[in-house]
DNA sequence: AAGAGGCCCTGATAGC
DNA sequence: TGCTATCAGGGCCTCT
């Protein structure tokens, strides 16, 4: 599900409940996440305090009291839910990611505070929650992760020294989160075609001004998903009204077959498999 | 070193 | 109705 906009809706939604809350109790009902979650976990929380949730790319980042953090990563189909104590089962309006109702299966985790509780759901069980002891520890941590897209770092400068001699398609460089961190392949796709640049063209033929455009439309892309509250796709009909509505400014992602957006281009959204991701793209624009 | 490909896992949907 | 195949918003690993 979640790339850097709904990551970071999360992240703000998280933050106004739970900052200076004091952890009561964790219940882990499935170890086997991506990484498995060590036995002493719910102990190492129990009575900690949230004093901060912060992101990076797409990480959730918990500060606790004894100045470790708890990171959370939610792969590809990880939601957080909210459950007010005195509530049974389900929550109404929370502004938490695709959350309107608690699933039934796979709520692996609980995060019990005074009056309600978190609740970690993932099917796929892609995410991982980690525990980080120091600062120091949690930089080292994502030492290996290129600048985000709003990072000073990432300029048209450091994107064409970084293709130089570079021999694979841009599409799976704006995938590859050494180059860039926080792009998935819904927002690589309308990146693309907001610059007018084929998937496939190969990184070492980019010219400083399709740089330049990667550059300005990835920041452009991000922060416009995140002001729209993150796109909801799939399930639809659990969508909360809080939920996210940059779906609807898809030019690309899931139109194959639809005509270009762009007036006068005639083109047609055309579907491929590249690095095993589907890509989507107007044959005629994109070049 | 860079790049191609496979794997982790469940669920929804399409096609027969 | 029920089967099988394919695909899904991520990231890491191995092999060449």
């Amino acid at each position: 599900m979640p790339e850097l906009p709904e990551v970071e809706i999360v992240r703000q939604s998280l933050d106004k409940k739970i900052k200076q809350k004091k952890v009561i109790k964790v219940i882990v009902r499935n170890r086997n996440l991506r990484l498995k979650i060590p036995t002493n976990f719910s102990n190492f929380l129990k009575n900690q305090i949230i004093t901060n949730v912060k992101r990076f790319s797409k990480y959730l980042i918990l500060s606790l009291s004894n100045n470790s953090y708890l990171l959370l990563h939610l792969g590809m189909s990880g939601t957080i839910h909210l459950v007010n104590n005195k509530q049974k089962n389900f929550i109404t309006n929370t502004s938490f990611y695709n959350s309107a109702k608690l699933p039934k299966k796979h709520n692996h985790v609980e995060i019990i505070f005074k009056n309600f509780k978190i609740i970690y759901n993932d099917p796929r069980r892609f995410g991982f929650f980690e525990i980080i002891k120091n600062t120091s520890l949690l930089k080292k941590r994502f030492n290996h992760l290129g600048p985000e897209p709003f990072d000073k770092k990432f300029d048209y400068k450091y994107v064409y020294l970084f293709f130089r001699g570079k021999k694979k398609d841009i599409k799976s460089f704006l995938l590859d989160q050494y180059f860039i961190s926080g792009i998935g392949n819904i927002y690589a796709n309308e990146i693309l075609y907001l610059s007018k640049i084929n998937p496939l063209k190969k990184a070492n033929k980019m010219k400083e001004k399709d740089c330049k455009k990667i550059v300005t439309n990835s920041k452009k892309v991000l922060l416009q998903a995140i002001m729209k509250g993150g796109s909801s796709i799939r399930d639809f009909k659990n969508i909360s009204g809080t939920s996210g509505n940059y779906q609807k400014n898809f030019n690309v992602y899931q139109r194959n077959g639809l005509k270009c957006k762009r007036l006068r281009c005639g083109g047609i959204i055309k579907k491929k498999n590249i690095s095993n991701r589907s890509t989507f793209f107007c044959n005629i624009c994109q070049k």
